[in-house]
DNA sequence: TATACAGGTAGTTTTTAGGATACCTAATTT
DNA sequence: AAATTAGGTATCCTAAAAACTACCTGTATA
């Protein structure tokens, strides 16, 4: 794949990562890529998120598609958050992720504890 | 991989956009993805990146030993900007990006112009 | 002579993402 | 009856990111 096709390889990678990046979208996915998960799940394991920046991205990564939102009981309700068939096709991506991350986080942070 | 490895591997997710993330970074490493760069060459295939954001940006891709600057001719003054041999690792990352966001961004940006 | 290009810097302003706080319904537990 | 859990919403606020404007050195071009 050439990256070279000028204006058209380029925008794709603003594209993807308007979709992953962020302070917390690339996490939400990577905690789906397991399994679906409840509001409180996600909100538990991705320390410091508020209740409100929660919603704001789930509702954000429903609307592209990406995941979607499950009432599995209505009495008390439960909720479940998973990757759509779709947004599953970003598994693949979330692991070349974290591969180069594994490999070289460290020399590239190295001078910034 | 497991991603699983709970905060391990989650973390890493958010280290790398940290580097790749943001309105330029990625779009300025997958430029430099094919070859060398001149100030304001990248200036002018980022379309409306102002030179000072640039500057930013480049100065924190130096500072992480992702890009280097190289002064290529004293007078008048010719600067190139290129992948450090580490930074070159990044090249499959951004491979992957582009990979996925070819084949998707169309499904999921379907109802965002 | 003056205008443009190359490669920037400095300072201010605007925009946006994300955080803080408060509050809501309904059920369940103490 | 009161507190807690589950799953949020609404509003405001702040800090950071990016943009805007102006300016700089030095060379080449008209």
């Amino acid at each position: 794949m050439e990256i070279k096709t000028k204006q058209q390889g380029i925008k794709v990678v603003a594209d993807v990562l308007d979709i992953v990046g962020g302070k917390w979208r690339g996490q939400i996915l990577a905690h789906l890529c397991d399994d679906p998960k409840r509001f409180n799940e996600l909100k538990t394991v991705l320390n410091r998120i508020t209740s409100s920046t929660l919603t704001k991205e789930l509702r954000y990564l429903e609307d592209i598609k990406m995941v979607e939102r499950k009432i599995i009981q209505d009495t008390p309700i439960v909720v479940e958050y998973r990757l759509t068939e779709h947004g599953m096709s970003i598994k693949d991506l979330i692991y070349h992720i974290v591969a180069w991350g594994l490999k070289h986080r460290d020399t590239v942070f190295e001078k910034k504890g």
